[in-house]
DNA sequence: ACCATGAAATTGTCTGAGTTATATCGCTCG
DNA sequence: CGAGCGATATAACTCAGACAATTTCATGGT
């Protein structure tokens, strides 16, 4: 009886946004206990029966989210040994799901500036590349997402997404498939970026002119150009996010440790 | 009755390689379905009553299937409209499970020469970065891969993974987490670029003093010399594979595009 | 023409039982 | 004393059947 009423006010309270299904939260939830640091890699999850146990969830909603996160490298289950965090060289660090769990809180400054890395490497070459085979249909996308820019302040979700947009577009463009399955690392990035300086920094310059540079080079064929512009666009949003910030001593992982 | 002795016999019969499980296995033959087209984007798989019937397994192993492709992006299930294929532009195509799907067959051309072009981006500048910030741990596993292409031919099992752990070494000692998660990329077209010689192409030439560069570059601390000289090396992996094949009309993804 | 209401279909969740794989321990044998 | 081998315990794995929740679609009322 109570637990029939109960069970529609846990989904409910569990299901904050999203449409995510109670397996997904589970993953969610396990997930970022895991990207964060909570559970360290060679950690054995509690068993089935324990773990949904004590998350007050059957257990078939308990193995779907494990199977979620095996899926994506953050784990790995073994009859007799159990559930244990795999290490973190394992992990798809590129999955949307892991990145956006990696950034539900403060990310690490080193993975922060590894990401900002890997898109000055290529995201410039992406643009290059658009230059050479950009459909107009594409080009029109990153047209819009501009113009989303400019109608909108940055600091609002509307430009926020205008911005990753931007980016998403020109990543499509590219033509490359592998490529394009970078966009979820991208779009991370360029959120993070403009939350963080939106809380912490005052609008710098207006970034929007550097995108411009951007869009025009690959209008124009021109992939040298567009290397160069987006790189230096990249390379701004990077000084945005790390440079200024607080010299704080240990604010989360580094103190509970040890 | 029957169903209980046919059941180990079933089991046996899927898990063919590795040890995958039930659910892992249906994951893999769905996946291999999705990724080669068989199934396209937009379709709508069977309900779970009807596949899991047709499959012979019973509903939780095929849903944990599901929520495995659904984790890499190959599918999104909601309620009453079913599982349907996501458009490839969801799918994480660097997934190392989706990877070794695509490779499953032999792949598309397109895609082929996109996952080189996207290690020509991504492999030299991992090198530049290891030149600066190898341990001498990683140089060591690199030095024992070079030892073990030498010992073992090429197109031996053993001579296969020792390329790849050269590869896996150089972008472990880039220090990048993100470029680490590109190993099964990386190593799926290594591993592809053997098989396909060994098929199609008699042993253009030895391509271990390629490899002998790089590691010499990224011992000497040289980044410019080791970004060269893997871009090289990449570069003469993808003639291996892409150049000698039969001259179909198009050779990459130019001609498809409008 | 539009909005509300209900029915149908499909996935989602739960329960409890039985099965299978495997690490560990203890035994025997060399 | 060490190595191989078999029993055992423990975890995940699979199964079956029921019920709940969600969303689409049609239907009827306004």
């Amino acid at each position: 009886m109570s637990s029939k009423k109960s069970s529609a006010a846990r989904a409910n309270a569990r299901a904050r946004r999203k449409s995510l299904r109670l397996h997904g939260t589970i993953a969610r939830d396990l997930g970022v206990l895991i990207v964060s640091g909570r559970y360290k890699p060679g950690d054995i999850l509690n068993g089935e029966i324990d773990a949904s146990d004590r998350l007050q969830v059957s257990r078939t909603a308990y193995r779907e989210a494990v199977r979620i996160l095996a899926a994506k490298g953050l784990v790995e289950s073994r009859p007799k040994v159990g559930t244990r965090v795999s290490p973190q060289a394992r992990w798809h660090m590129l999955d949307p799901d892991v990145l956006s769990w990696i950034f539900e809180f403060e990310p690490d400054d080193t993975l922060l500036s590894n990401l900002f890395e890997l898109r000055k490497i290529v995201e410039p070459e992406a643009a290059a590349l658009a230059a050479l085979r950009r459909t107009n249909e594409e080009l029109e996308a990153m047209e819009k997402a501009l113009q989303g820019m400019t109608t909108h302040t940055l600091a609002s979700e509307a430009g926020r997404l205008a911005d990753q947009e931007f980016h998403s577009a020109m990543l499509r463009a590219s033509g490359n498939a592998f490529i394009v399955s970078l966009t979820s690392g991208v779009g991370a990035a360029v959120s993070w970026t403009t939350i963080f300086k939106q809380r912490h920094n005052p609008l710098r310059r207006d970034p929007i002119p550097d995108h411009q540079k951007v869009y025009e080079a690959v209008k124009a064929s021109d992939p040298k150009a567009a290397h160069a512009a987006m790189l230096n666009l990249v390379e701004l949003a990077q000084l945005d996010t790390t440079n200024s910030r607080k010299p704080k001593i240990a604010k989360t992982a580094t103190a509970a440790r040890s």
